[in-house]
DNA sequence: CTGATATGCGTTACCGGTAACCTCTATCAG
DNA sequence: CTGATAGAGGTTACCGGTAACGCATATCAG
């Protein structure tokens, strides 16, 4: 029964002061062992916790994180979520999710509203934007800072190397002799990712005189774009920005009757549960989702008020699946419907 | 710049006691319009905030939400997050989000978590199983709760009318003419729905001598009772007990060559992101998440600490999209591999 | 036996707000 | 002129913990 019971209503039942409570509770030295089981075992019985709040005004510490995205319900944040949450639980923390306005991404109120309630570090997740000011006032109070994924000013980014997730791509693809391949994505410029630049740079950096690419903007949730460039026939392979392109680029395949992987492999990045949900499983490469999630949390938990944590770039990796395979030897013309 | 300071350095700048500044900013009456400018000014120029955990202490109230649930990054959780967050925000309120056990479903722990912090309500989302004691621990601390989808003994709950959705799909599939029909779920007792039932007597509600159904349990990830039971050739039409299994489904249809709709009708259930993802996209029932999660947040945040939130169960609606069509005059005989 | 050093625990003040109560001044009816 | 009343603001104590310091008692070397 944890009532409404507090430090006091604790030390009178074991008969000793407030602070010898405080201390068993925070091991601290200076209480004897047979006084410090006699607490414990009252703690244990009414099933005492002390209050957060008290503990955290006069610590100056909440034992909470932030963090701070829109778009919570992307299927890539909701990773970094769930890891994020995961390591906070079990250090004894908890995260305080607060939400930018996913149509401006304008972050700045969710910022104030972590930075009001003393979380002892805010990590950054999807689109926002976050003013200079802003920033600068975290950094004078000295809240650890983390970001993944988006970068910000004089942040420590935690992320992967984008570039090379587009080399792996472009890689398997050569070796499976394709050599007319697309780069598909879409830079909306509040959907878009950051690092679609990054990607399409390491995807280029294998193309020679035996790979050509060429990158294709198709907005979410459409085809036309992209089933008018695979009529031509002669695409053999797609690499795409984001797995959330993979239900479009599978739509505008079934349109054309095109088989993957038979005439047309397709790899995705950042290995999300659709690759599993689609048929054929999609080859996607591993941005290290849960990896970042866990670092951020636990470097944001490790570094002393003060301090500054370290950001980090992952390497990614791939996973290969169903749908890619060997280019067909004769890719075949599309007739217009 | 919002640093560090304190209710007592901006009534000292503005040359009043700290109790004024307190009144100002609750906007309590008993302060001179022009002291209330001036303090006003004062609190703008420096973009002071009070400190939530102090206002906390004091008013035994913290303006957090909290919200516990295991399998966070499932889509359906998701949704309800999200909506929550954002009620949250709007309302200055913050989302404390605390994870149970994934495998064991504990959560008295993290539901330990969220009272010793004081959180004004909380809300239980996905699978959890918590002891009769640690709710019985909220109910004399008159912590409000909120339970949504996963029924909680004492806790009431906001919800669909399952039993209704499962009619919902029957009805549709009988329309089109379906005469034998699939109930597909998964009854593996950790990850399974708490309305799975309540689905299938919805479902079996319109059973009849001209529509006839049965229920196939198959497990996430698979294919093969489905596929042995498809191969019969007799069934026409599919409803399933989530939208998770969707991708199975849609698997196993594939392996089948069967096509969808004109073989085989599919209605999944909850209109996840996952309906629109897969081609053809997936007629399916809507639960109301999002009104789920919103209503759940406004309750919380209006029932004054003692009193009890009402809960509801609203209606589900079918969303008609590609995977459901008049069912084939002649069922093809499937032969085996 | 004395002074030095631990050991174990309590007292006091304080973290940053706010509720409850108090005081002072102005205004006004009788 | 007196007393009542309202308006504007301050004083004090307290929310539930903890840091800093204080003070017995025990132990032990010399």
């Amino acid at each position: 029964m944890t009532s409404n019971l507090t430090i006091k209503d604790i030390a009178e039942l074991a008969g000793v002061a407030p602070i010898t409570v405080s201390r068993v509770i925070n091991q601290k030295p200076d209480v004897s062992k047979a006084t410090s089981q006699r607490v414990q075992a009252i703690i244990d019985k009414h099933q005492w916790r002390p209050n957060v709040q008290a503990r955290g005004l006069v610590r100056g510490k909440t034992y909470t994180l932030g963090f701070l995205s829109s778009g919570i319900s992307t299927s890539f944040v909701t990773y970094l979520v769930e890891a994020i949450e995961r390591i906070a639980t079990a250090n004894n923390y908890a995260l305080l999710l607060v939400g930018a306005d996913p149509r401006t991404r304008e972050a700045d109120h969710g910022f104030e509203i972590l930075m009001s309630r003393g979380v002892d570090g805010i990590i950054l997740g999807g689109p926002l934007d976050l003013s200079a000011a802003t920033l600068a006032a975290a950094e004078e109070r000295n809240i650890p800072l983390l970001t993944l994924y988006w970068p910000q000013e004089g942040v420590p980014l935690l992320s992967v190397d984008y570039r090379e997730a587009g080399r792996l791509a472009a890689e398997h693809l050569r070796e499976l002799g394709h050599r007319r391949c697309l780069y598909v994505h879409d830079s909306n410029p509040l959907t878009c990712d950051p690092y679609t630049t990054a990607r399409w740079e390491g995807f280029r950096d294998l193309a020679g005189p035996d790979f050509h690419v060429e990158a294709l903007q198709q907005a979410y949730g459409g085809t036309a774009t992209l089933t008018a460039r695979l009529r031509q026939g002669d695409i053999t392979g797609i690499f795409c920005q984001n797995d959330r392109c993979l239900p479009d680029i599978y739509r505008g395949a079934w349109e054309l009757a095109i088989d993957v992987p038979g005439e047309l492999s397709v790899i995705g990045c950042n290995d999300q549960a659709i690759t599993r949900a689609l048929t054929p499983q999609v080859t996607s490469v591993d941005n290290a989702k849960h990896r970042i999630g866990e670092q951020a949390a636990l470097a944001l938990i490790r570094t002393p008020a003060g301090g500054r944590p370290r950001g980090k770039i992952y390497k990614p990796a791939l996973v290969i699946r169903e749908s890619t395979g060997p280019a067909p030897h004769h890719p075949k013309k599309r007739s217009t419907p």
